[in-house]
DNA sequence: GTCAATATGGAATGTTCATTCCAGATACGG
DNA sequence: CCGTATCTGGAATGAACATTCCATATTGAC
């Protein structure tokens, strides 16, 4: 009789690592845990990096390391860190292969595969575009005036309000005061009724433009409330009654849009304005 | 006058090493001719051996490594050693390159310009990386079980909630039964206890995770319904109780994540559930 | 053929690294 | 509330490593 405590075998390759990981992740002490989540989210810091550098970045001790990768079977840190890196020398071939393969024969794949990667593609080139479009001036400027405002309102329905909910959202986190019009039930106008020259308006709209928004990014306009607005286009009625308006053209893939470039673009614009705004 | 022998740059990455080596392998003495010719045929060892052991494959001695990397201008073999891990990395994501552009001259630039750059370098990352960590087999059989359910519930709070907005929105304008869980009130869970088994659930959620979105996707799965989460760790509480789950980790700038790669895997998900419908 | 300049191999060196060890902290059971 | 077992942080240790140095070999010029 050798053990009576039970003894997984040591994993041999990446997945078997990782398999092992999902299975004990629940008996494993505070820092294991920690140490389990770091190795899973970030392989590729774990191939490179030194047992010391990596302790940094996940906020334990080397040692730590250590016993985690003693508890999994190896010798040391040394043994488990081999896994992490011949599974990038594996994935780079088998990436490029992979690439390969999607833009030879997109036919043979599954529908959902094609569909898939149109979709990667098309937030690709949406990102890139409106990297491009977008000048840093009148973001800029964008930026200090919604700062400086009091409480923002946030425009947009249908395809535009996931875009303006997670700034809502955000918002929040931040402490920056916003209201999101467009919600529900009849109260929008009424709400946009109480916004005075101190506050401020983001209206976001794409084609085909949702008359609503137009028309209340227009009245809030008309009383001097300034307007900024993010829309696909320079025929859209935003962009003529907006202070500083952006376009981002959304890369399509069989008609549908995603909001890949939106998304950052709010972001950006939301944290820019929570940041000043810190700053004084 | 300091010097009389023309001095070349130090190459700064993998491609300005290997021109700066096919131009001058004429020159080399025999040793160095053959690390040369080693490096380039076998970059990956370089990547992750010791000098020992790539000395051994090279059947040179170490002190000729350190000599070829001083040869091209490095401190020792361990400057020219970064340049082939740093080739790896960027195979998997190839924008790294212009991200650093971005990050070089970011300094001169408004900060607002700043964010807005490292959000759109942030996008470019979780496209990427979405595109290499989700398995188009996983993903058919995710669309497989959504397409021939009778509807799909889609629970998202907080954070996730947007991307499952615009799921609904899509739904809606492709005529797929959808209903949005999470939305107001506490009519969620009654809404929930009407889906039966030949329904289906998506749900999303993100570290920090919402509770409820845990709690909800547990309680339909134990019920038999099948369900498909995205989430952002293998440590998701979704995970566990998902029939297929997706994995998606937006890269962040400064602490804050735009979903750029969230919206476009939803969109992909969403009009290939249609699509599979549509055929049938 | 001889000398000088360069290249090479291999041992010596100093540094960095993974690992181990131990003392203190924390959680757990009685 | 106390004692035990496990976990954790940090310093100590020893091994592995890149690098340097020097003696020898090789090359090329005169």
């Amino acid at each position: 009789m050798s053990d009576t405590v039970e003894k997984p075998p040591v994993p041999q390759d990446f997945d078997a690592l990782r398999t092992a990981i999902l299975e004990r992740k629940g008996e494993l002490p505070k820092r294991l845990t920690q140490v389990a989540a770091y190795a899973l989210d970030h392989p590729d810091e774990i191939a490179f990096g030194t047992a010391a550098s990596i302790a940094i970045s996940a906020a334990v001790q080397p040692s730590t390391l250590v016993r985690f990768a003693q508890h999994f079977g190896f010798d040391g840190f040394s043994g488990l860190q081999l896994l992490f890196r011949a599974r990038l020398r594996e994935r780079t071939s088998s990436y490029e292969e992979r690439l390969r393969t999607l833009e030879q024969d997109g036919a043979a794949l599954a529908e959902s595969t094609t569909i898939f990667n149109g979709f990667v593609a098309a937030a690709h080139r949406s990102v890139d575009a409106i990297a491009a479009a977008v000048d840093p001036d009148a973001f800029e400027r964008a930026v200090t005036l919604l700062a400086k405002s009091d409480t923002i309102y946030l425009i947009a329905k249908r395809r535009s309000y996931p875009i303006s909910s997670y700034m809502a959202y955000a918002f929040g986190k931040l402490k920056v005061r916003c209201q999101l019009v467009g919600t529900s039930a009849g109260i929008d106008d009424d709400m946009l009724a109480m916004a005075t020259s101190k506050d401020a308006a983001f209206a976001i709209s794409f084609s085909p433009y949702a008359s609503e928004s137009a028309a209340q990014a227009r009245m809030m306009a008309s009383r001097g409330i300034p307007v900024v607005s993010l829309t696909d286009s320079a025929f859209s009625p935003l962009a003529e009654c907006s202070t500083e308006w952006f376009e981002v053209v959304e890369a399509d893939h069989a008609g549908f849009r995603s909001l890949s470039a939106s998304m950052a673009f709010a972001m950006a614009l939301t944290v820019s304005i929570a940041e000043k705004r810190r700053r004084g």
